[in-house]
RNA sequence: GGAGAGGUGGCCGAGUGGCUGAAGGCGGCGGUUUGCUAAACCGUUAUACGGCCAAAAGCCGUAUCGGGGGUUCGAAUCCCCCCCUCUCCGCCA
C-alpha cells in the first residue's frame, strides 16, 4: 500500500499513475479521511491523557464518599475513550480500504498503454528455422511419452498433468541449473511451504477470498495454496525490521505453485502453458531504496543467464502501465520463443520480475534502520523468476527438437540429465 | 491427537493490583582512562502513531510485557478465549 501521508505530498505523481494504469480513484477522499484519522487520534490522546491523570489522584486514602465520586468519574472517563476508540478504529478501517485501492506509482520509463504496448528491450539469440514441420510441445511430450495430461485429468483435474520418463529429470536439471546460477550469484537458496496464511497472500498483494481469486484455499484448514514462492519468501520476514549491513537481502526459493485459472481459457493456454500446478525457482531481493533500480536490472540479466545457458531465444520487454500489478513499480518479462506456438511460432511470457519498491513492504511491515538513523524505513522489495519449470519445458522441448522427432538436451542440463538427447521410444 | 511447562525490551532475566516502558545482567553506541590490546569507570541504548516545527533535530503526548476480550478508579500482575514454543506419550513419511 502507499504511505497515506504520501497522499498529499505526491499527489500529482499519485494522480499521474493511475491515469497511466487506466484507473479512476477518489484521492481527495482519501486525503479526507487521513485527516480525519489523525484528528480522532490526537483527541483519544487527549483523552487518555486525562484518564491517566485521573488514575494517578486514585492512588490516596479516600473516605467513602469521595471514593465513590473518584471512581464514578473513573468509569465515565473510560466511556469517554472506549468511544473514541471505536469512532478511531472505524476511521481507521476506512482509510485502509481507501489506501489499498490505490496501486504503486508507476516509473516515468514505463510504457504508457495496455497490454499491447510494452516496450521490447533486446532480442537474444535466434528463433531456430527448421527444415521439418516442427511439433508442438503436447506433440514431442506424447511421442517421446513425457507428459500425460489425461492421466491428470483423470486423477486431479483437467490442467493437471504427470511428469514422466527424461521429463523428470528435466524439471530437477532445469531447478539445480537455476539455483546454480543463483547460488554463485551470493543468493540464499531456500525450499519453503506451499502453503500460507491468508494474510500474508494479503500482504504481498494476492487476494485469496472472491470469484476472480487465482488461490486455492484449503477446506479444512485457514491455509492457500501459494501461487509462487513469493508469498513465502517476502512473507518470511514479515514485521521485521532488518540490518543495513544485511542488504541487499537474496533469496531464491524453489516451490510448487498453485493457480486456479479462474477464467483464463483460450488458446494460447494450450498444454504446460497454463496449468494449476507447476515447480518453479523464485528470487525475491530486499534493498534499501537507493538500490533498487539496479537490483531489478541484476535480476532481469540473472534471469537471461538462465536462459541463455539454456540456448533458447528470447526477447526482453517493459511491461506498459495498464498491465502492470497493483504492487509493481515496473516489470520485465522475459518471452522466450516457442516454436509451436500460434501458426508459426511465436514469443511467449517465460519469466517476469518486478521492482514493487516499498508498496508490499509498507503493508508488510518490512523495514530497515541506517546507521546512524533514528527512524526505520520501508525496504525495497523485488521478486522475479529464476525458472518456471513447466514453461521452461516447453521452450526447451520445441526449440531443440530434432528431424527424426527426437529433442536434443541442452549442454547446461546434460549433468543432471545423464544424456544428451531424448530419443522416440520404440 | 493426549498430558504438562512456558511466552516480559536485541538477548538473558526480575517482577502477584498503582512508586514499572518496565530492576539487574549481557550485547550495542558515545565518552574517560590508555604505548597497543584488554580491563575498569561514566553516560546512553525499543517500536508505532498523533501534535508542535518549512524540514531535520528536538520537544510534548498516547499506545505497546504473545493476540483478543473481561474485572477494576487503576492490570505485565486477576478472570475467559485464542495463538505460538518446549518436554513427555501416541501416530506417522
Amino acid at each position: 500500500m502507499l504511505d497515506p501521508r504520501s497522499f498529499v505530498t505526491q499527489r500529482e505523481a499519485i494522480l499521474e499513475s493511475c491515469r497511466r494504469r487506466g484507473l479512476s480513484l477518489d484521492l481527495d477522499g482519501a486525503i479526507a479521511l487521513y485527516e480525519r484519522v489523525a484528528a480522532l487520534q490526537t483527541r483519544l490522546n487527549e483523552a487518555n491523557r486525562r484518564r491517566n491523570e485521573h488514575q494517578q489522584g486514585g492512588k490516596r486514602r479516600m473516605e467513602t464518599a469521595e471514593r465513590e465520586a473518584h471512581a464514578a468519574e473513573g468509569r465515565r472517563l473510560k466511556e469517554e475513550v472506549a468511544a473514541l476508540e471505536s469512532e478511531l478504529a472505524a476511521a481507521e478501517a476506512a482509510l485502509r480500504r481507501a489506501a489499498l485501492a490505490f496501486p504503486n506509482l508507476v516509473h516515468p520509463d514505463v510504457p504508457t498503454g495496455g497490454e499491447e504496448d510494452f516496450r521490447e528491450l533486446r532480442r537474444w539469440g535466434k528463433p531456430p528455422v527448421f527444415d521439418f514441420q516442427p511439433l508442438d510441445h503436447l506433440a514431442l511430450g506424447e511421442r517421446l511419452q513425457l507428459l500425460d495430461f489425461e492421466g491428470g485429468a483423470k486423477v486431479a483435474a483437467p490442467k493437471f498433468y504427470y511428469l514422466k520418463n527424461e521429463a523428470v529429470l528435466l524439471e530437477l536439471a532445469l531447478q539445480r541449473l537455476a539455483l546454480e546460477v543463483l547460488l554463485e550469484d551470493g543468493f540464499t537458496p531456500f525450499v519453503t511451504p506451499d502453503v500460507a496464511k491468508p494474510e500474508i497472500l494479503d500482504g504481498i498483494g494476492f487476494s485469496p477470498r472472491g470469484p476472480e481469486t487465482q488461490i486455492y484455499s484449503l477446506a479444512n484448514a485457514e491455509l492457500c495454496l501459494i501461487g509462487t514462492a513469493e508469498i513465502t519468501l517476502g512473507g518470511l520476514y514479515a514485521d521485521s525490521v532488518l540490518e543495513e549491513d544485511a542488504l541487499p537481502l537474496k533469496l531464491a526459493g524453489l516451490s510448487h505453485c498453485f493457480r486456479t485459472e479462474a477464467g483464463a481459457a483460450g488458446r494460447e493456454s494450450k498444454g504446460l502453458y497454463r496449468v494449476h500446478q507447476f515447480s518453479k525457482v523464485e528470487m525475491f531481493a530486499f534493498t534499501r531504496p537507493e538500490d533498487s533500480e539496479a537490483m531489478h536490472a541484476h535480476l532481469v540479466e540473472l534471469e537471461e543467464r538462465i536462459f541463455q545457458r539454456l540456448e533458447v531465444p528470447y526477447r526482453v520487454i517493459d511491461v506498459a502501465s495498464g498491465d502492470l500489478g497493483a504492487p509493481a513499480y515496473r516489470k520485465f518479462d522475459l518471452e522466450a520463443w516457442m516454436p509451436g506456438r500460434g501458426e508459426h511460432g511465436d514469443y511467449g511470457e517465460i519469466t517476469s520480475t518486478s521492482n514493487c519498491t516499498d508498496y508490499q513492504a509498507r503493508r508488510l511491515g518490512i523495514r530497515f534502520k541506517r546507521k546512524g538513523a533514528k527512524r526505520t524505513e520501508p525496504v525495497h522489495m523485488l521478486n522475479g523468476t529464476a525458472v518456471a519449470v513447466s514453461r521452461a519445458l516447453i521452450a526447451v522441448l520445441e526449440n531443440h527438437q530434432r528431424a527424426d522427432g527426437s529433442v536434443a538436451i541442452p549442454r547446461a542440463l546434460q549433468p543432471w540429465v545423464g544424456r544428451d538427447v531424448i530419443r522416440p521410444r520404440a
